[in-house]
DNA sequence: GGCTCATGGAGAAACGGTTCTTCTCGGCCG
DNA sequence: CGGCCGAGAAGAACCGTTTCTCCATGAGCC
């Protein structure tokens, strides 16, 4: 009976080592074909549920287990979805994205894995061999720099690609970005009424999305309420650099009452450099930045910090990726022509075509603490904006 | 000519869409068999440059890229690598191990990805599911807890399983880990030398092997030398009730004048608790905390941590596990019968057989700052233990 | 000149599923 | 009583590689 099973019409004088039961041995044993078998685990066909769950009860038994590599071979699905980084040096993923990295990547596998897929995490660096080796049925690319040969490629191949930040010049499937103008301007109005005449910001020399916006709408606000910006920038991958523009800011004639930093560490980097030039914060200095850690609730003093929610966006790429990789296949189909592109917290999903892809701006959250916040008339910490959600 | 590639001998009245090109089409193309191909294209098979070299461009020239999932199919490796994390409650890998995952994870993606190979992240709780539906050449396993019905099932079934902390009760291929002894018995001695008197403990309350050696480090070391324990547990995931615990162990009526905690949190709950109390660090208590977080350099007063060199430590993890899946394939071959079990530093790979499998133990890092060292005597800060290396 | 041998390359069998098509068999209806 | 129909299940093609086996050819050797 056993024996049976083993043979199973394969090779009859092989060894068969440990090999696991097929498809076939179960087909077998359980003495119907392997059509049936694969009709009864997969719940389709025509079968009586007698039937169905004789064959179930007997791949249980055997211990079977479907080959993933024969089912996405025949089938075209792997159940994969690439998630990749961009790097500086050798590393997989930067330093200063790290808290927001961990957190999305986090959300990211959640929301994946809750619809059937998982997640391989790749740099953008890896040459086509492993790339290519690896059977992806999309990929999430977090903020591709402009004209990514990697993300044309996959999309030429016709591989959905999401990106995490508005790309500049790629072509992708679709899009998810913070609205990261609003978050500045909200940032400087929050300084400013609480009584900031002269705000800095503390940015970084590359060129993705992220810091060309959040720049561009500090300078844009500098212009409208005519102040002269006063800025430092470094090369946001190098921590060490970002303690010495921070104390560069800090040490200007022209020394801003306020400051805005855009990464993760420039809060520490600006507390020490305004502990350093005997600096009060909140007093002499308000200060705010961008970060996921909550490191910064329990800092002296405790300092505001803008959050970009890297749950919400890893959670809404990756439903948006595999909307796109079970969606409309290629071409023709547009599922739902929704607005136009960029609007705030959108679309019904929207399977290209020509024209720019569709995009989704979600919304940042300021977390008030007492760095931003004058001492005197001693407020209640409250975030002002999206309250709620997680 | 293109039109000759596009047949191919397939399916003559397919309409043919946007279709990849296959090995078929190459071969076509180049005017020989995909044997050839396939030969010239992975360097095997004896053939003259010339043809090489020709059915490569002619591969390059149609875009050619061989298809993952046949090849994983055909030669039984996938080129992923799982990597598994513990869960509590929902979330893919808990807050407390943040910094220590995703340095870890960071560093394993690159090892790996330099021998070739790529990560999926995956949560021990997902269903068979979505791990049958993988093709994992091996596993890399993050604190399993005993008798992990997960690990056993694939160590079972054949794939390769190496594990990020000493396993208790399940089997894997091979394991690595930090002497944790060793850590928890230095930094008590470092204490002690700091004029520690009454040195107290913040601990879990799970069984996994981090928490189990340290704790049981420390009490050996209570009775050795004579002082009365005094620790707090609490859950090591709820970041909240760690603060409470801090706060209960300072509060304790045999308040200790030193305190270690083990998770990277608790520095700064304790910090902060030991404010409440209006206690001075260090000159009223010294802190040393467990974590791989640098905040801890810019915190008033800096905090002495205990690294665990989680890049180390997932390049190890990786490069056995590799070891193991390229190695002798399955029972017989003892590669290196070299030392026993838990050696320092040790193992050249070993191909299992029975008896306990191997393990690694990673020495971990002191780094000396002003929370454990009496203000007087003004010393250096230098790290004691384990200079050099990344 | 027939043999072996090395070289270059083609053929075809796997790999292990999924799925389209077909077959059989009763029952039912006209 | 014959044909139709639907349920249940089997057959076989196919997914795109790798790789084992084998064939043709020409050179070298006795």
């Amino acid at each position: 009976m056993t024996a049976a099973a083993n043979q199973s019409g394969r090779r009859p004088t092989a060894s068969r080592r440990l090999e696991r039961a097929g498809i076939r041995d179960v087909a077998a044993a359980a003495g119907v074909s392997i059509t049936t078998v694969s009709d009864a685990l997969n719940g389709k066909g025509r079968l009586p549920d007698e039937t169905r769950s004789r064959v179930r009860e007997v791949a249980e038994r055997l211990g079977y287990r479907p080959s993933a590599a024969a089912r996405t071979l025949r089938t075209g699905r792997s159940g994969l979805i690439g998630l990749t980084v961009t790097t500086y040096g050798e590393e997989p993923f930067t330093f200063t994205e790290f808290a927001y990295f961990a957190e999305m990547a986090r959300a990211a596998t959640s929301a994946a894995l809750s619809r059937g897929y998982a997640l391989v995490v790749l740099p953008a660096s890896s040459r086509h061999d492993v790339w290519s080796n690896i059977a992806l049925d999309g990929t999430v690319v977090i903020d591709p720099p402009d004209q990514d040969p990697l993300v044309s490629e996959l999309y030429r191949s016709g591989v959905p690609v999401v990106s995490d930040g508005k790309p500049g010049n790629c072509p992708v499937t679709a899009w998810v970005d913070n609205d990261h103008e609003a978050a500045v301007l909200g940032i400087l109005d929050h300084l400013s009424e609480a009584g900031a005449r002269r705000i800095g910001l503390l940015t970084g020399t590359s060129t993705d999305t992220y810091t060309r916006l959040s720049t561009d709408a500090y300078l844009g606000w500098c212009q409208r309420v005519g102040q002269e910006p006063v800025y430092e920038t470094y090369p946001a991958h190098d921590p060490a650099a970002g303690a010495v523009a921070a104390d560069r800011l800090l040490a200007r004639p022209d020394r801003p009452d306020a400051v805005y930093g855009l990464f993760d560490p420039n809060g520490t980097d600006l507390l020490a450099a305004a502990r350093r030039y005997g600096l009060r914060v909140p007093d002499d200095l308000l200060l705010v930045c961008c970060s996921e850690s909550d490191v910064y609730a329990t800092t002296e003093p405790p300092i505001t910090t803008l959050s970009l929610k890297p749950r919400r966006i890893g959670t809404t790429v990756v439903n948006l990726l595999i909307d796109a990789i079970e969606g409309v296949d290629s071409g023709t189909g547009v599922t739902v022509p929704d607005a136009p592109t960029g609007r705030l917290f959108p679309p019904r999903f929207r399977t290209a075509g020509t024209g720019p892809p569709p995009g989704t701006l979600m919304p940042t959250e300021l977390i008030v603490r007492a760095s931003s916040q004058p001492r005197s008339p001693r407020t209640t910490i409250s975030p002002p904006r999206s309250p709620g959600e997680v």
